[in-house]
DNA sequence: TTATCTAATGTTATACCATAACAGTAAAGG
DNA sequence: CCTTTACTGTTATGGTATAACATTAGATAA
């Protein structure tokens, strides 16, 4: 299972907590507003649930919880809702674990790298400003203009680390 | 089709004229025996499909090629070959593409960043050496020790900015 | 050599991931 | 209001990947 995370809380400090994921709803729906796109329930609740999650969570699993909620059973309204938050800034696709998480800094035009933890099955949002300037200098070399990157590491957060030490 | 590539022969120079083919297997052999492996005949046939291709292939295309060369006719025979040529440094697994290619420095301890064309599909392989540094950089600030990473970026390869510009 | 052990191949079966195409509904704009 | 557009939901299907087990081929040691 890619989602199943922190089985045991004793992982990693707390994603989020509760209390400002409405704030982040909120102002999520007003820069969406801004840009002329609609955070509609399905789309606001896919992102509080991604919000609420630990690690990533894949397509599927979200679609359950959606249809447990009244939304749509099929695979493309999670999909759907899904692929509107990452256009938007949102949330991001991990390749690596065919999943999604929701955007730790949203707003921000930043380029991110995701830190994938095989342990404990968290995925960490790193910055990689510079890591995408060595990209580009490396594509430069070959004459390649970057539209996109796809940045992921696996490997052991801190954590997970001192645990097995 | 995830392979479908060069379809005009206009976009990039010839990947590993297949003079040079025969060689790189059998130092690929070479190398396999000094690890203590084996570079069989479908792991070997695996090996040469990706190198005459241009772009990556989908296993399944690998299969059917395969397939019709007499060997396994089911998904793990192609998978096994593939995993295998990725453990031991002969192919690279694109995952944004699902698909896989030939390592285009094999023996090296290199890091790759791999290049995909939007228009053509080409895939190139780029030094990473410096980007893995910069990611390892952004890693450390979060404590988190990468295993390995998968650098890969969506764009235009030069011949294509050309032929569009 | 032959018995034995291990690695590799092949199969069946199944699970997981993702999208195309179409019908119905709700919101925005005239 | 009525039209237009965007969103939601469905059915159906296609693509990707692996688990589990039977068989065969290679390596090893008696």
């Amino acid at each position: 299972m890619v989602t199943q995370s922190h089985q045991d809380g004793f992982c990693c400090a707390d994603h989020s907590g509760s209390a400002n994921v409405a704030a982040i709803l909120d102002s999520a729906e007003s820069r969406a507003r801004a840009q002329g796109a609609r955070l509609t329930p399905v789309r606001r609740r896919t992102l509080e649930i991604l919000l609420q999650s630990h690690g990533a969570l894949g397509a599927y699993e979200i679609l359950d919880r959606l249809n447990a909620e009244g939304f749509g059973s099929q695979p493309p309204v999670a999909y759907r809702a899904l692929n509107f938050l990452v256009e938007h800034g949102l949330a991001h696709r991990i390749r690596r674990l065919n999943a999604f998480t929701a955007c730790a800094h949203p707003g921000h035009d930043h380029r991110a790298a995701f830190l994938i933890c095989e342990t404990c099955n968290s995925v960490t949002e790193a910055d990689a400003v510079a890591v995408s300037a060595a990209l580009g200098q490396a594509a430069q070399v070959a004459g390649f203009q970057i539209t996109r990157a796809t940045i992921e590491a696996v490997g052991q957060c801190r954590a997970c680390q001192v645990t097995s030490a």
